[in-house]
DNA sequence: CTTTGTGCCGGTAACGTTACCGGCACGATC
DNA sequence: GATCGTGCCGGTAACGTTACCGGCACAAAG
């Protein structure tokens, strides 16, 4: 375990040379004559030399990595933006840290914290504690950062979100076309603006065709509570549903399934987000669909513009959604 | 965009005191009086002061950092591997490095020389394109590294893995009792170990009741894949079919749907690793489950005890799979 | 009064690497 | 022969931080 790393300087003693010499002939700069350049790359090669990446980008005030702070990277919605994040980072030849914060406001804290000490150029994070004020910080540090998913009212900062209003829009509006009225919305907490603008939708296309919200109750996140609100609402009566997320259509799938009632015959189901599970569960899922790859490389771009200096001024990215129709609606 | 952080320097020549003081003062080390040290934090508040944990490291010559090499973290087991690797890390006071290599031998290779170049402490990796050469370079390098979920043959390496042969034989034991004679094995390729293992199972078990293998395919992993070939063997014979895993099972469900079998009639179907969604799919599944988030966790112990010498003899974990029965078979 | 201790502080070096500058040797140019 | 350019190389400093050591001042102990 004598994990002791060969350094330049090694190099440059095998080598007699200096140290400066060593680091032109390694990073293929002028100055070296060819047979120095030769005789260093085989010893650097001889003594199993591996440079100390970090130890460069300190010397260059840089860390060529940027931060991410999702709620949970093992949630397939999140999993894919970050896909789309990490190719776009890599292909500019940046690492990327990612911070889970379990939609816990102290990780959340700490996971930033965490990051800024790291050095990191850039921050993309997708709040879900954070209100104003913690972003307002943000801000004042003078520090690049992208927020994914969320809008604020603070009109200077970069934000990628998708058209959420539309989404919840386009959910409604299907199931009235197939001659539902009585469409129950189980959504998140309405302290979340996404869960508001997908709710303004859904109050849209109801107002559209002449009705006012039927119902629409608001859960915590997650599959077993969206199992259990659904099994408590057996004896309301309602021929439609539209959900928050694929998660919780999924979860009513099941719950409606023991409870008797057939989908789409009975209860007409939309769910959101499109996982990649949404068209494996029977009935297959309809929902509306939000290009979460494409998001991901989206705020890496905005992120790579203020790094380079590109761009000064803030800038809004609203990512278009489509209803994916299937069997459930 | 004036991103210039704050140093101890500034501190210091704001406090009147040399940067030593200043150091000593924010790290609550002795030496350092009362009112200078309240000074100082006082000082180190109204600049702003943002610690560089990374000088600090570096510095101390260690990283705190551990690198995970995964095939793909957005694939559910991985992602729930992943979480038991970051949970414990943290618990430990380390940051986690995650690269993805999307089963590519180069991105393989590249992975783990980036992890190097960063000065990792220490490596937790899946393999899927090495052999056993490549992991022998790695072993001379003298650098502490965890193997996951596969097993090799040389035996100074550190492993943990869970007993595919046993989950193999499991689920096409509980096949066979439900009176199932004609099992197909959909497999991945042979030359992972893993489907080498798992296969054994099903040989095992279809000896102990005295009969031959029956048949087994080996595809390519993906949905799309096992979906095809099911469609592929609509005229081939089976009443029960053993999946390498959920994944493929689910597709397998689609696919006998449309060709108009019903589950668990007239195919009973085993998945393998128990994803969070093999319970929501329709029949929901059968599967042999292992606990990912643990096999997380011990993997990051064992490199653990590497990191801090708390053993230097190699060390094999084989995790116990169990079967969990639902409603394909 | 001298010694010994101790509380407090600063100087210097170091982690691994690269930027910057200066210098030497040699050949070419006047 | 003096000057200039150029190819090649090394010395020094620096990135931000901490470890180590030495030193000063003052109090306690002999």
């Amino acid at each position: 375990m004598a994990k002791r790393f060969i350094t330049i300087k090694d190099i440059a003693e095998e080598a007699g040379v200096s140290v400066n010499t060593v680091s032109r002939a390694l990073n293929n700069k002028p100055d070296v004559s060819p047979q120095t350049r030769k005789k260093v790359l085989e010893i650097a090669r001889k003594l199993g030399y591996i440079r100390n990446s970090d130890a460069v980008l300190f010397r260059k005030g840089t860390t060529k990595t940027i931060g991410v702070v999702f709620e949970d990277s093992s949630n397939p919605f999140y999993a894919e933006v970050f896909k789309g994040i990490e190719v776009s980072a890599r292909k500019y030849g940046y690492q990327v840290i990612l911070m889970n914060t379990e939609r816990d406001y102290i990780n959340e804290m700490q996971a930033v914290d965490t990051l800024l000490q790291k050095r990191v150029d850039g921050i993309i994070i997708s709040p879900t504690q954070f209100d104003s004020k913690d972003i307002e910080k943000l801000v004042k540090l003078n520090f690049p950062f992208v927020i994914l998913g969320v809008h604020f009212e603070n009109d200077e900062l970069d934000e990628v979100y998708s058209n959420d209003v539309k989404g919840g829009y386009l959910a409604t509006k299907h199931l009235l076309l197939k001659g539902r009225r009585k469409i129950l919305m189980l959504n998140a907490f309405m302290y979340k603006s996404v869960a508001r603008m997908r709710y303004e939708g859904y109050v849209e296309a109801l107002r559209e065709f002449g009705l006012q919200p039927y119902a629409m109750v608001e859960i915590e996140e997650g599959y077993e509570s969206a199992f259990n609100k659904i099994m408590e609402l057996r004896d309301i009566d309602f021929d439609g549903l539209f959900c928050f997320n694929d998660v919780f259509a999924i979860a009513a799938l099941k719950a409606l399934r023991l409870l008797g009632k057939k989908v789409p015959e009975d209860v007409a189901v939309v769910g959101y987000d499109d996982i990649s599970y949404a068209e494996f569960v029977q009935p297959s899922l309809t929902t509306v669909r939000i290009d979460k790859y494409q998001e991901g490389i989206v705020a890496f771009e905005m992120l790579y513009e203020r790094l380079m200096n590109l761009r000064t001024s803030p800038k809004r990215v609203l990512l278009d959604v489509n209803l994916i129709v299937r069997e459930s609606a």
